[in-house]
Order: C-alpha cells, then structure tokens, then sequence
DNA sequence: TTGAAAGCGCTAACAT
DNA sequence: ATGTTAGCGCTTTCAA
C-alpha cells in the first residue's frame, strides 16, 4: 500500500537505483529522468521508508529528550517552554524528537542506555544538571553525543548551555539590601541539582558582600513546586522573628510563598519581599507581579537543540561551552505598597 | 561496534535464524539451546537493532503526539501533565513517544501526513479537539489510528475520551447563583475548540435552568492564558455596573482575573467571586485558592494512550467512547471573606 | 547515464 | 531442533 521506490522505477521504466540517486540529485542522472522520476514520486505522493533509511545509513535524525519528572501531578512551566524550543528547533533542522517521562534514578538510566543502543536516537538534551550527573557520565563514557543545559560540579568537558546563576542570584540579593532588608530567608531547591548550588551559592556571596551574615534557621528546602513555597513560607512567617524578605529559588515556589503570606495577612511588597527565579510566564501576571530573574527558556530549547544537531551532523565533538548572563526584572512583590487604587 | 545476531551466532556456533528464535523463546529450540544463546546475549550486552525490526514488521511501537503549541511563550500546565500520563503509560506498555511542536494549521496537518506516511507512529493521540476538526478528518480518511481527548461537532465515530464540559460548567453556574449572583461574566476560549463549546453551553444552560438572563456584554473570549484573563478581567472590572463573579472557561485564566481584581483593589471572595475550570496544580496554592472543576488530566493521558494502544495492537477499530463526569472542588476564590487572621 | 548486486539486521517460510 | 533462503526498502559499490 505504502509507495515504494520501486513502484517508482515501474512506472518510469528505469532501475531502483537510479530512482534513488534521482530523487537524492545525484549529478550522474539525466535531467530528464530526474525531472520524470520527480514528477512521478510526487503523484504517487512517494514518502521514503524511514526504517529502510535508518537500516541503512546508521542514524536517526531524531535527538532524545527524556523528562525527568517528579509524579503524576507533575506540571513545571519550565518544560513545556524548553520542549517547545527544542521541538520547534528539531523540526526546523529536520530532526525528530523522542520523548520520555521518567524520575531521576536507576530506570532513567536505563531508557538513555536502551536509546542508546537500539539506537533509537543520535543525541540526547538533558537538562536540569546534577552535581554527580549519571546520565552525563554515561553519555560521555559512550562517547554518544549530547548537549546539557547545566553545568556539573567538575569534569565539565561536555557542550552545554548555562545560566550564571550566581550572578542572578547575586542581583536579586543586592536588590534586597539595597531595599534594606536584614532577615532574609531562602527557599533552596535539593542540593543534588546544580542550578540550586549555584544560585544557593549566588545568594551567599551576595549577603557576605552586603555585609550580613547567614542565618541557617532561614534556609529551607523544597521539591520546587508551588505547595513547598506555600508550606516553607508559612512556617518562615509563623515563627517568632519572620523573615522580611523570602527569597525562593525558582518562581513557582514563590509563588506559593506568594500564596502563603496573603492567606496570612500579609500585603506582599509591603509587609514581605519575595522574589523568584525564572520568570515563567505566570511571574508576570499574578498578584502582585512577581520579582524574578528572567531566564530565555525557549530560546535555550533551541540553542540547545541546534547545537546538538550540529554536533552530530559534524560527527565531531567540537567542545561549546555558553553561560548566559540573566537579568533582574523588579516588580511589585518587592516594591509595595501596592494598593494604590 | 553494535552487537548483532551475527555475533551471537558465531559465538554460540548455530546460525542467525536459531538465535532470533532462542531470544524469542520459540519452542522448536531446544533449552540448551536458549540458555546459551541468552547467556551469550546477555554478555555481549545485544539489543536488537529497531530499524531492522521496523522494517520488517511494518509496525513501529511508536505513538505521536503532536502538541498544538501557541507562540514560543507557550506554557501551559494542562501539557505537562498530559505528557507525563502518555508518556509514563506508553513507557510501561513499551512503546516509544514521538512528540512534534506545532500551531494549529496547515503545517500541523503536513506534520500528520509526514508522520503517517513515513511511516513514522503507529497511532496519534490529539488533544483539544476542534469542532471541525482536520485533523481527526485525516486520520479517519487514512484509517490510520488515533484517540483523541475530546469530541467533534458530528461525525463522532472514532474513539475519544472526554469530560462532561456541559455538566462540570453547570456545577459551576449552579453554585454561583445559589450564592447569590446575579451578574456573572464569562471568560470564554475561541469557538472552534469544543471543549470552550461545552463549558459554554453548560454556563448558558446553568444560567437558564436559573431563571436568569444571558448578558452578552458579559461573554468574553480570551486565548486562555493568564495574560489575556488579566486584561479581560480588568476591562469587566472597571466598567460602569460590574459583575459579581467571573466565570473562566479554564484555570490559567481565572488565575489571570484573580490578579486583576486584586490589582483593583478587590479582595476576591468578598467583592468579586472567580472560578476556573481543569484544577490545574497551580489552583490550589494560589490566594485565594479557586474555587474549580477537577479534570483527572494525567489520567486521562494514561487512558487515552492504553486505548491507543490497544486498538494497534487489535488492528480493530473498535471504539470506545468514555465521558467523565469532573466534580466541583469549591475553594475559597468564591467563598470569602479570606482573611480571617 | 544507467543497472546489477550486495548488504544494512532482522524475521519468516520452507526445508531437513 | 536447526539451517537455508528470501525479503522488508533503501543506499552504495562496481560494472557496463
């Protein structure tokens, strides 16, 4: 049923092979043939056979992408972005793009290996980094191509694209001693994940050059989401000397301290400062605007994405290293009183 | 480098054919057989080559999704947790997911045809469907199969799984009336999406059984994101007689309008009450938490995709047709006074 | 400028 | 219980 080139070379009485190097604009075909052989696959409306393709060429044109997800109710602003970026940028380029959902840990690991060896695929994304990063470590061991976004801890030989996370953070910390803010608390992502280490670290250094000192009661640690924001910032605010500022280290958990303080009372911008990291498109529009560093995620998707693409077309393993410098964006949730009305 | 059937062949000293069927677990082998062409196996670390597999069975063990993504801001938490459910459950029943970025229109449509023909998937899963759908139109017209999360206007004779949009909208209307409201506006999503038909159809209904009027300069139509149910929001808002409550075809842009009342100064519960509509993860540890229809949308992921896969592997077209009937999950968003501190 | 033949790695029909 | 042969659809030598 499928059109095959053989039903080509029927047609315009000519060999498979030469139907083949036809449609490939071979320079050793007639341009006759060409032009008959193309008018033919067209009106057949001829679309090659992948697997044959990839039987025999040795590659997928597809790049791997898999998910690493946190349960069911796993819904991160953050990915559907970066998957749109790459996406966009995969189809563009003429890649494909496989998709896969799984928890950080052993079966995460195997779906790379499985990919890797059908092969199902040419290279991988991964994103969001950790400090010991297993799925780099394999890839690299394999020599299979790959492009993180996120740096690791050390051994960072690998093409990646980053954030200065310090430096954002750093921003966002100036900003809120500038404001004069002395009891400033921290909502931490898990330490395994470098983009928490850096922006932990970001954080640090910006209190020690504003001359403060580190109070530990006022870091905490959450899984990222919204209910953690929500639930670290009601016991921060519940204590006996809450903090003035919360500083989270990703927007959805401040938006959920966001959330905690109203449902305390509080007018955020004026009796709390909060601030996040990211600038999903939700910092923009919720009550009150939210004080965040913004971070390109869909252009990152395709940067990413085009610069695995040329790794592999390349076969090379031409080394890209890119940190991009974010910028602060201040709004209300910093600045209050925000009931001018 | 890869490890074939060869290889193991030659190890174990028989031929090509007997260790395809030793790993296949034929029962013309014999155990001795079995046990050292697995054992062989297993130590060569084989894994068979796909294409070659594909090519031959004429199957892929693939499903696409092909996202109608909108803009490169695109993020909307209904696909994140969609993906995931697919995602996961084709994993568990060994298929692969191959995921496309495209707009509605006729690239998206190319996409499908390239897709089908290559051929790439064995079967799509399509969400949001549209009142005249083409893309369902296709894949009909091809035979070719698919589940879809959402009905058509006619020709409703393929398989889908769906929520009862007319109901969940009717819980919605019904409680806002028995709190009182009189005028009650509608955030509506663009007309060709059947599930905006639905809700729509539910809010008009609901407001009928109550004996109450339709206001036509009450219906809006946003593109659902938060942005857009913050302006229309605010434009409702800030006319002469305004409405009591806002009714959103969909949380994002409820949370949208929530923003926009508290940015006029509104406490939103009291002055003016919100709804949305999917209970997205965001709508619970937002403030007020909103009042919403529950949507099991990771299920419905993990569903859509066991029928799709149940109806490759059948080779049947037998359909299936499940409405959900969604609950109403009333929070505060409609119930203020909030702050009772 | 074209075609015949081989082979990518696998499965299946048909021997033996 | 095992091997031989053929073929999936394509690309790529090598000859003509």
């Amino acid at each position: 049923m499928a059109v095959t080139l053989k039903d080509i070379a029927l047609r315009v009485g000519k060999s498979v092979t030469t139907v083949s190097r036809a449609l490939h604009d071979f320079d050793d075909v007639s341009p006759d043939t060409k032009a008959e052989v193309r008018s033919i696959a067209e009106e057949l409306g001829y679309i090659p056979n992948i697997h044959a393709q990839r039987l025999q060429s040795k590659h997928t044109d597809t790049i791997g992408f898999i998910m690493p997800t946190f349960g069911p109710r796993f819904s991160d602003p953050f990915f559907s972005e970066f998957l749109t970026g790459i996406g966009n940028q995969a189809a563009k380029m003429g890649f494909d793009l496989l998709v896969s959902t799984r928890p950080p840990g052993t079966m995460e690991l195997q779906t790379y290996e499985k990919n890797v060896r059908s092969p199902r695929v040419d290279g991988f994304i991964i994103v969001r980094t950790r400090q010991d990063d297993q799925r780099i470590k394999f890839l690299s061991q394999m020599k299979f191509p790959f492009v993180a976004f996120g740096r690791m801890l050390d051994h960072n030989d690998y093409a990646y694209v980053d954030e200065d996370g310090e430096y954002g953070m750093g921003l966002i910390t100036s900003h809120l001693t500038d404001l004069g803010h002395k009891r400033i608390a921290y909502l931490d992502a898990p330490g395994h994940f470098m983009f928490a280490h850096y922006r932990r670290q970001g954080f640090l250094d910006g209190l020690k050059e504003n001359g403060m000192e580190i109070n530990q009661d006022l870091m905490v640690t959450g899984d990222m989401t919204q209910r953690a924001g929500y639930q670290l910032a009601t016991d921060l605010l519940t204590q006996e000397s809450p903090p003035t500022a919360i500083v989270a280290c990703n927007d959805l958990m401040a938006l959920g301290a966001i959330s905690a303080a109203q449902q305390l009372g509080l007018t955020v911008g004026k009796d709390v400062a909060i601030t996040g990291f990211d600038n999903i498109p939700l910092a923009e529009h919720c009550h009150p605007p939210l004080t965040t560093v913004h971070q390109p995620i869909y252009q990152i998707g395709e940067m990413v994405c085009e610069m695995l693409i040329k790794q592999i077309r390349a076969e090379s393993l031409e080394q890209e290293q890119i940190i991009l410098q974010p910028s602060l964006v201040v709004r209300q949730s910093t600045l209050g009183p925000i009931n001018t009305l």
